[in-house]
DNA sequence: CTTCTTTGTTTACATCTGTAAACAAATTAT
DNA sequence: ATAATTTGTTTACAGATGTAAACAAAGAAG
């Protein structure tokens, strides 16, 4: 079982970003975007698509002229492993305790809450009904 | 006014839950705590307490025999720092983004869905009326 | 075919983090 | 007052991270 257990730095996020937005990418689209956006030399922005296919969160594929690179990990499970190290570091692995805490910094916009109350009232429903 | 944009590493984070368990706390305090806790040798948690002393998120006492600590950077405002950097780099700063993903991911027990929904729904009644 | 350009691979290097060992000063026990 | 212990300060050091320069191979252009 390929273990998705992959911790991403920041600087690793942005390359992930943009093979996520669309793959697969070859290496000039990749650092044409993140020079772009980062600002970030060519050479940075390889040597990061190495650590990451190091780590197991890209494959690349040299068969044509041109290498291609593929995100092997996917977002939601990146976002996920993400969540639970940041949940339970800052608020104890409790997901109410930190919208309480963010309402209570008066942190959350009002839309925000109405679309949360919004989902969650969905699923309760969901729920009770079955 | 005091710049609070500190942010902790991971083993700064434990030595801050030290300290705002209950502060001030002598050295020995502090040493033993996470001795136990985390089987730290005392030179490490001095070390971290120097850099967290550096970085201003901790303020030493030498006054009497024994050097004690308190916190300076409160654990709220850590806190939301955290909160912000990894809500915007993992959901486009969006909370309800993060609560969607993590259903549909079922990565949250019901008891946590019951007890922000009773949260929420509270905070709407009071929007609505004032 | 030489030369210029693009692409790919290695090596580099400063800063940050985790983790202490060493050494020095102050207390305490004998 | 001496030795043993506790406390405080400096120095160390490997691995992670951000950031790239150098060098080598492959393709394109003249």
């Amino acid at each position: 079982m390929s273990d998705k257990n992959i911790t991403l730095t920041n600087a690793e996020w942005s390359v992930m970003e943009c093979l996520w937005e669309s793959a697969p990418k070859t290496g000039r689209e990749i650092t044409d975007y993140l020079k772009a956006r980062e600002g970030w030399n060519r050479s940075t922005t390889l040597t990061l698509l190495s650590r990451l296919e190091a780590k197991g969160a890209v494959v690349s594929d040299s068969e044509g002229r041109k290498k291609t690179f593929s995100p092997l990990l996917r977002r939601e499970d990146a976002a996920l492993h993400e969540t639970e190290d940041f949940l339970s570091r800052v608020y104890k692995g409790s997901l109410s305790l930190m919208v309480s805490s963010l309402t209570k910094k008066k942190a959350l916009p009002k839309e925000e809450i109405d679309q949360l109350y919004a989902m969650l009232k969905k699923l309760e429903e969901v729920e009770n009904d079955d």
